[in-house]
DNA sequence: CGCTTGATTGAAGAAACTCAAGGAAGGTGG
DNA sequence: CCACCTTCCTTGAGTTTCTTCAATCAAGCG
């Protein structure tokens, strides 16, 4: 198992996959699309592969310097962090292709702990060094301003939701989000295998535990989703079943 | 009453006043700050002074092609969405100094209304102009970096509260929010005057009116704050009744 | 095999919501 | 200046939803 995870993505794949993105639906997101040749020689030159981190290791914490953001080549990240009383709180997932660590820009610190969930590689920017580069290839510049608007709509979009839907509605938003982001790993009966614990999913959706398997058993004996131990298969797609839930 | 508020800012106003902000505690948002004279004059340049907006009149609509980003000279702003089930969202409050209109970066349209609370004037940043001089002024490209990792922070922070907290919790956290970044004027006694109604603070705080009312009297008779219509005075601060609802 | 951790289920309770009615404030017209 | 109206805010009673607490079940691992 650890044979193909463990295997370092090659500069190739940095480029061509990761930084530039031309497989991934999330195009946008990545730095080094719309970006010639030249210029992701630049970009790729100011950033390190780092991995593998397993799952339950810290790519960063909060005690850490912010020095740098993060692409993700491979794997899924939990972004995480402590409230006052104690307590974890699952502030966001980030997957193939995702860029994180961008809450920290303008801070001396990182916020929260970036926790591997499953073997996962990434490319890291130095921050400084990514400013500097911006002013030099106005495009990448432009790239990034991108990224940090669909960063800052991903995380409104999610306020907005949070506040006003029933934990039923908040699963079936989430695993819908998940299943269109093609983020996840499907098998051939689009089960997704998902990368995280039903309890960080929860915390994430601001939901316990318990509310949370209530959600989801209630979503399949709707037919909605079938639901295995962490795959989880999304039914109905577009049909009158799924209409009830809007 | 529309004497002084109708007044247009002066251009020094704009430079001194809210692009550099040097009165203003939330220096770091402001986009002209820790930039020279020079510097200062090239923004200014590209910018223009708009208002006056009255109460409930949009800045911009969710029709509007992005162009611009906008930051508050005077006044106050409340961004606002509707939900597919109709239901009008309060995504958030904008303030003197603070700039909004930044998650339509990398979008053709904005996705919400921004509609200003009193009477308020804002200063335009064109996009496009101020991409193109954010590469030939490295200072603030680094500026608009740091406005935007704050404004992620901003969300995010929100975000996890909104969650986790409960009403009582969340109003109060919202009111020593206002009440700490100084931009909500107060009169004498620390009485603030709130520019949103209490419905719109309810549908921010993700409550039905009647929850926020419930709580606001219950804050009340704790001797947390004193609420009179539309104007709220924190007391107790850091004392230990204020630290049970930590 | 037993231990630990994560997921589920049930029953009771708390928190927020809904619906409905009443009250205060601000604006308009007489 | 006052009566009226509209809008916003508050209050009450009953219901829904989610949480809490406790117990059980399943899976992974030494």
């Amino acid at each position: 198992m650890a044979g193909s995870d463990d295997k370092k993505p090659t500069t190739f794949r940095v480029i061509e996959n990761e930084l530039d993105c031309d497989h991934c639906e999330a195009r946008d997101r990545c730095p080094g699309s719309e970006l010639s040749q030249s210029q992701l020689k630049q970009l790729s030159d100011i950033t390190t592969t780092r991995g593998p981190f397993q799952s339950g290791q810290a790519i960063y914490r909060m005690e850490d310097h912010f020095r740098s953001l993060f692409v993700i080549q491979k794997g899924a990240v939990k972004i995480e962090s402590v409230s006052e009383d104690g307590a974890n709180m699952v502030d966001g997932f980030y997957f193939i292709g995702e860029m994180f660590g961008v809450d920290a820009i303008g801070d001396d610190y990182y916020r929260n702990d970036a926790i591997a969930l499953e073997t996962t590689w990434v490319c890291e920017l130095p921050y400084t060094k990514l400013e500097t580069l911006c002013t030099l290839l106005p495009e990448l510049q432009r790239k990034i301003f991108m990224m940090l608007g669909h960063q800052i709509r991903k995380i409104n979009e999610n306020l907005v939701h949070n506040r006003s839907l029933s934990a039923e509605k908040r699963v079936l938003q989430f695993l819908e989000t998940l299943s269109d982001s093609n983020v996840v790993k499907k098998n051939h009966q689009c089960q997704m295998q998902l990368p995280m614990s039903k309890g960080d999913m929860a915390c994430y959706l601001g939901l316990r535990p318990e509310s949370l398997s209530r959600a989801l058993g209630k979503l399949s004996s709707d037919g909605v989703i079938r639901n295995h131990a962490r795959k989880i298969e999304l039914l109905q797609h577009n049909t009158s079943f799924e209409l009830a839930y809007k």
